[in-house]
DNA sequence: CGATAACCGAGACGGTACGTCCGGTCTTGGA
DNA sequence: TCCAAGACCGGACGTACCGTCTCGGTTATCG
């Protein structure tokens, strides 16, 4: 007989809480812990057992769902240079823009201005991952400092989205690549 | 005769309060109205009068500053395109890494996350017109799409210093405008 | 030629400004300065001029009606000291059930507990007197401790009308006056 | 082991405070919320999560004293009605005249005033019964209309303290007795 | 008639208290 | 043994009034 471990299903309710919140409080609501705990319908101290802020339980929940899902953004290696970066650039912002994934970044980047901790595991366990695999993917074809140049490829995609600049638009994105392509200088 | 100007006296007093409060509660203190008030020595009604909440202070401040200081950064033209955008990256750079400037930059970041209208005062008031003038520099030198290329300049440099992924140092910024030079392809 | 003086007209407006607020703000609205002050379409300072609180405010507003209205409860003097009362009795329910007259004594009734100055003054110059003539009314038909029966007439009139225990119907009225002449014993 | 009642610990430190407040700051201090909870050593919200006002608490602090005590004023039945009414008015303003309760019970006047749900809670709960009490001894008695005459007694002492019109003294109370048994009129 | 002073509206200001929300901690009672 | 339920202290929220103050713009007496 399968006797369900009574914490995974409360870690599942208080993500999905939390995942709830941030959608339809964008903005709006704080995202508190206490609301947290009532939308999971769970105890405000079962929350704070497992963990200490709401940026924590985000930050978690985020981490649940790469974890989960098989879809994640994948840095794809066809030989063409040029048009990987275009597909990696079209799936990031693809995902930049699902209202879930939006929230859910908006109000972790928000709590990560004033949590040292978090914003340390956020590089190392999100970002840096992310970044690591589009500068080998450049190392591979050949490009010296892959490293900035990763970030010459990431920081505008970032820089627009979060401080909302512009709208995304399919010219954007082929004429980035291209001069991401051209900065490298063969 | 002295004719107190209440108004103004009680404004600078709280935007003191506030780069006060900003640098050396940075990361630990969440810099509340409360907190603005009573260090500026003024009722809380005072600065609700005037702003609406702590972001409000922390922009008008910086308005202020904008406004005051003439040793603002500028977009130099000296006709060579390259050490002009060297110039430039390396003094908002150090703009940057001005303790207070930093932490008065990185309260309003995490506040604009969550307050659309500020968020857009910002663009408009502060990050267009920097934009802009970047953008009518590269203009100036042919550049085409000035605009797309001023974001590639200044989003790394953004990023770097959101995420804090790593520090900034001489070699990667002229590299950096290098990248950048390159991009324009011609 | 008139000019009118300024002064009174402002008396007037606040005077108004007080009764309607006690009027339709009663039990609710507790009755502030800046309330009356707004009310009137005068400035705080104008009514803090004049008088320290809302009591004085009301005080000084029953007393105006006072002195105005040429319609006051009066002891009536016919001889028949039974119909007297009976008749005073009835004019001062009659006057407690007017609903500003009510409205206007019940606020500042609540105001004279907590402001003794307040109190004493109410007490010299609106209830002294009118014990006074009741009391004066009984001694001339040469009732023995005219002050306490006078007493015994009022109290329990205002022990109903404070604590709302019944309502006044025209049984009560007349028996009470029986008993108060019962208890002169002869 | 100790099983701490922490519900009624917080109530009993709740009264004290109010009683206290009610004391020493009677006339000058207006009784506040925050004084109330600052004084027992209670966080605010938990004063709000049981009283909406400062007359509930005072109410329920008496109503906590009416139940402890077993020293309350009850009505005698000797079966001479004159001597158990002097009795009883001699209780009556003995207990006026104490200080706590004299507090406790103009603060509490005051707040009914403005309290509409207070004053019926009042009525029904301490006037009434004791209302009752004095009426049922009178019936007793013989007396007709024993539930006016019941008020005919309480009024003028209410009245006199109240307004403090004259101090009691023993003479008034033996006087007043009498005039109230001459009202009955055999 | 034009100066001069008093009065007034408007409302900023330093405060105190309001009543609410949330952060974290701790206790209790039922499963 | 675990956990929901929720009381509890603390602190900030944003608002309402308090009573004081300065500011301009009328009035209305007086030189």
């Amino acid at each position: 007989m399968l006797l369900l471990m009574a914490r995974d299903q409360t870690r599942a309710k208080v993500h999905a809480a939390a995942l709830l919140l941030a959608l339809d409080a964008n903005g709006a609501g704080p995202l508190t812990m206490e609301g947290i705990a009532a939308r999971a319908g769970v105890s405000k101290q079962t929350v704070y057992r497992s963990w200490p802020s709401t940026g924590a339980v985000l930050f978690d929940a985020l981490l649940a769902r790469s974890a989960d899902e098989s879809g994640r953004v994948v840095v794809p290696n066809s030989g063409d240079l040029s048009s990987d970066l275009l597909a990696l650039a079209t799936g990031m912002i693809g995902e930049l823009k699902d209202p879930l994934e939006e929230a859910l970044l908006r109000a972790l980047t928000a709590d990560l201005q004033s949590d040292a901790v978090l914003a340390a595991q956020y590089r190392e366990l999100l970002l840096g991952p992310q970044l690591s695999a589009i500068s080998t993917r450049l190392s591979e074809a050949g490009v010296p400092a892959s490293g900035d140049v990763a970030e010459l490829f990431v920081g505008p995609i970032f820089y627009r989205w979060l401080l909302r600049t512009r709208p995304f638009d399919s010219e954007w994105v082929s004429a980035h690549v291209e001069r991401i392509i051209r900065s490298i200088g063969r």
